[in-house]
DNA sequence: TAGACTAATTGTCCATTGTACAAAATCTAA
DNA sequence: TTAGATTTTGTACAATGGACAATTAGTCTA
């Protein structure tokens, strides 16, 4: 580390500017923490670990730890979570960040709070490195969270509502070829409101990337769908113009 | 604390945290950078400082500094705003967190943006500490600015477009008692397109919360327009229905 | 095989909203 | 008194949204 003075300023202003060596600054860490969602059949549930070190050992909690120092951010949270839950390959975004002085014991540690969408049984998640156990938590009945794990789940939540609508993450819960009733409930199991089936029907009918296919649905005991794939392309087109769907 | 070894922990995904001692992580220092939108008369500056420090020394910069191990993130923010160019009382908000490797010279150092929207003329910036000069540039010609601060510019200015359409944060801009010209003139200018003028009053009436006063505009050279006043009250109420201009 | 059942699909009505554009009103300045 | 500038109101029509009903096309069961 160079042993250079900081730009940062003194806390009292009668300091002089340059008296708080740099080193000083550079005694903090920062981790990343992953909300998993996965989504299955009409249920929203979010995975956790069981940690097994302290701090806040035994306690349920967001799979997340610390950033190495030569690992970018977004690198991170894909590492840490292979390394905690072994799931692979989920596109996460970042959500939001969390400083308060005291949210970690053992140290100054801020968090990166890093969210994704996923269909739950694409994955097969499993504990491994420190964590004791991976569960999927129904978001009705969440545990007591380690750390400030809670702030971190509700803000992902939130964040999940606005993006739905504006991204298509759906395509991750969705199987190739859907039904416009599937896609109605994931909108009505994430966003937690029901929709007249007509009018969604015409709505989801307006975006031209959902592309109506000639095969039908097989084995309901009742009058089959047609199915319905996602364009990508014709998607990106549309999402250009400022495409949303706007619940 | 545990010991440090030697050398920077290896990525090797058969290392486990347990074979990194936990000092080496407690090795990086966060930042704030705060972007601040000066609104005045239909055009839109952000504020920069010239940093009168090495890295990037007299570059053109977001003012922005390192968080103190033992300050909350938010409270840096004010604090470092305030340090750099004397401006205080200025409510922002968290926008994304900048985590590239490489992008602080002096270590690892991540970044947590902050943006803000003000009326230009209510604040009188003036360098202080390692600024140099504090300046309002135009967003039309932005300097090459020091660190990866484009980038933080840049997110800022789209969630500025997003948050102007959702929170009030207009109110900043405006006078106590404005006319629907001048609120208009804030959107025009920031969402960079045209209103019409009749349809975008409109608009404006439906919103409860702005409400007409019997006052009229002086000093004019045409038809006076009628003032109008924000209503906090109200619009609180409207909020937690949802409310959204939705341009 | 007919009728019951279930859910998909289509259609209708009506109030609301968006948009383009025009007309009228009200002030100042000369 | 009139021209100029801008506010304010109005109008017409298309697009959208939401409530709700009718029709359709399968399976299931008697």
């Amino acid at each position: 580390m160079p042993k250079q003075k900081s730009g940062a300023p003194a806390l009292n202003p009668k300091n002089d500017i340059y008296s708080i060596p740099i080193d000083a600054f550079f005694k903090s860490a920062f981790s990343v923490d992953c909300v998993i969602f996965g989504y299955h059949e009409g249920e929203l549930k979010v995975l956790l670990i069981q940690r097994g070190v302290e701090p806040y050992e035994n306690f349920w909690a967001l799979p997340g730890d610390l950033v190495y120092p030569h690992e970018d951010l977004d690198v991170s949270a894909y590492r840490v979570l292979k390394d905690l839950t072994s799931i692979e390959d989920v596109k996460m975004q970042q959500v939001h960040t969390f400083g308060q002085v005291d949210r970690h014991p053992l140290g100054r540690v801020i968090t990166i709070g890093y969210m994704a969408l996923v269909e739950l049984s694409d994955l097969n998640p499993h504990p491994s490195n420190w964590a004791k156990q991976t569960k999927w938590h129904s978001l009705k009945k969440i545990p007591k969270l380690a750390f400030d794990h809670k702030s971190i789940l509700d803000a992902s939540l939130n964040r999940l509502k606005i993006l739905l609508q504006e991204e298509p993450i759906w395509v991750k819960v969705i199987p190739e070829k859907f039904t416009i009733t599937q896609f109605q409930l994931v909108f009505e199991t994430i966003l937690e409101r029901k929709f007249d089936k007509g009018n969604f029907r015409k709505k989801i009918q307006k975006a031209k990337f959902l592309k109506k296919l000639s095969e039908m649905e097989q084995n309901v005991r009742h009058r089959p769908s047609l199915l319905y794939k996602f364009d990508k392309k014709l998607y990106d087109k549309y999402k250009e113009m400022g495409f949303d769907f706007d619940f």
